[in-house]
DNA sequence: GCCATTGTTGACAGCGTTGTCTTTTTCGGG
DNA sequence: CCCGAAAAAGACAACGCTGTCAACAATGGC
């Protein structure tokens, strides 16, 4: 089943069938629908590694991530960029790498000559590696930051309003009374961690409230760091009644390093997570936390690449996606 | 950088180059020597496309799944197949199901069709569709589906120890001195439900203890129909002193109903799950679980597949993988 | 109605590899 | 030292599509 069979049944020469199916002008109305008849008919698909070989474009898109272990933020961007590609009619091909290491670039430089990658999504924290983008400006590879923490000027980043967002989760905390809250910082490689630390301190700033450098912790967005960071801020001789923790994997090790304490929750604390992972309505007592569109900007990252390639005008990079609380039980 | 360069480098026709490269016998050593010199100097990478286009082979494999909320147990299949596809020279494309749909067929035909896809790569629960398995005999596309149901003889079937690993874990329980012990069983569709129950049953009778069909609920893996039975067997009037839920989503929400109820745990009920996702050891408190090596399964499932894409005979499909129980603090 | 212009269609040469078939080289035996 | 067979190496035509450019058809202005 190729283009000669599709041209055969149309009456017309493979270049007009290659026109219609390519949506390229300079086809008559009339033969474009007979050759779309013919090709409805044939169940005529073009073949990928011709097209691939014969013309400058290959269809496929990368993702290059690390390989976290909650996975769920990445099986949002995954199924983002699935969804995109597959509307775009391009195929979508995974690298994941493993991040502090040298040979992220050499990699990365063989992902994209053996599979010919036209453009790379990088969900945060790939977005912020310098080899990484350094690389990729060289080889002249179009790509999409999601969240990166230094969003440079001259490139595509798909951003949501992280700093918002916990300025109003830090916020509903106040509001419920609560005036010493803890906060546990998330890696410092990646792209929120900053944002979301601002928002909590803008948000104590905003209602009047000193903030203490003793109430803040590092975390590295993983289940252990914030439970290690819990167990400081719980040994502290005055202990907060309410932690902001900056994602749900480490809220997660807070109420662990809570209950391992005999405290109940949410009587003798308060937590919130950020993400709003599965795991968030899993555990006890279910989190209250921040949902951000991580599907729809793994969608958008996707579709600006292909825009770009297809040489449509690139979308000004649209304003920041909204996040949008999701309030449970874990609040007093 | 292409093979003619290659050729011209080493003094030899494009022929005896990819002859070289695709360890084709026939070519002196001398020869092959300076040839891989050659590539090596111009860091010559095959061209996939053109592989493709001209040869029989693709060179693509695909993993085609049902899209589950809780994703652990599809990142490591993810992971065990992208690892065995890097390291075969293969990639990997991805192909989201939805599952009771009357498209899947039509899907996975276009699938394979468009990415000449050479072999598919079935996670439980889709090896046990029986459109897709008839698809995939019909177009002669070789698969291999992991932990199916019903394992047809004449298929490339990737197994676990279910139904031992889950007699091991309802003896954990009965070792522990409970002898009132609970059942959920998995979604009916999927293949290691049927034997995770019969492991649970097993131990009963081993034990001598009495099966009771009272103590048995039906649950569909997700977290929702954990709680609900959960409900339902904490409501009996002789409640069970431990649950034994089919996989950890569903032991979460056995936990979390019972929290609700503001049961102590492991104290008024013991709680085990099963596949040791992330999400087993961030619960309070942690589960008591089973640990599968899906990653190595998947791995060995894609591994299976390339051999046999090669030619070389496919090694009888060794013993079931051995499972392993992980001790954690939800049994009391 | 003719010519210039624009719009539509087609012929054909690649794209980089592998498969088939042919030619050349090597090597052992007489 | 020659012959024949087997091993090694090469020539060249696919594979299915897109890009380029040429040919042809329709349209509008005079």
């Amino acid at each position: 089943m190729t283009i000669f069979d599709v041209a055969e049944q149309a009456g017309v020469s493979i270049k007009t069938v290659s026109r219609v199916v390519n949506k390229e002008p300079h086809v008559r109305p009339q033969t474009k629908k007979k050759v779309l008849e013919a090709v409805q008919r044939l169940q005529y698909r073009p073949n990928a590694a011709a097209r691939t070989l014969s013309g400058r474009r290959s269809w496929v898109l990368g993702l290059v991530y690390e390989n976290p272990h909650e996975f769920s933020y990445m099986k949002d961007v995954l199924n983002g960029a699935l969804s995109a590609c597959e509307a775009g009619e391009h195929s979508l091909l995974l690298r994941p790498l493993s991040l502090p290491s040298p040979e992220v670039a050499e990699h990365i430089e063989r992902f994209v000559i053996q599979a010919r990658v036209e453009g790379i999504i990088l969900p945060s924290p790939m977005g912020d590696v310098p080899e990484v983008l350094r690389l990729l400006r060289r080889m002249e590879v179009p790509f999409a930051a999601i969240a990166p923490k230094a969003p440079a000027p001259g490139q595509t980043n798909i951003l949501c309003e992280d700093q918002e967002a916990c300025l109003s989760l830090t916020e509903f905390l106040i509001d419920r009374g609560h005036r010493s809250i803890g906060f546990i910082k998330g890696d410092p490689e990646h792209g929120a961690t900053g944002k979301r630390f601002a928002g909590y301190r803008q948000a104590l700033r905003k209602h009047g409230i000193g903030y203490r450098d003793g109430l803040v912790r590092q975390g590295y967005f993983d289940f252990d760091s914030g439970k290690a960071a819990a167990a400081e801020l719980l040994d502290l001789p005055e202990a907060p009644s309410a932690i902001v923790a900056s994602n749900d994997d480490m809220a997660a090790g807070v109420l662990f390093e809570a209950h391992r304490r005999g405290l109940s929750m949410p009587g003798d604390l308060s937590v919130v997570g950020f993400d709003d992972t599965p795991l968030a309505s899993r555990l006890w007592p279910p989190l209250t936390t921040v949902r951000q569109p991580i599907k729809e900007m793994a969608e958008t990252a996707a579709r600006l690449l292909m825009d770009r390639l297809n040489g449509k005008a690139a979308q000004p990079p649209e304003a920041p996606f909204p996040c949008e609380i999701v309030v449970r039980e874990s609040v007093a």
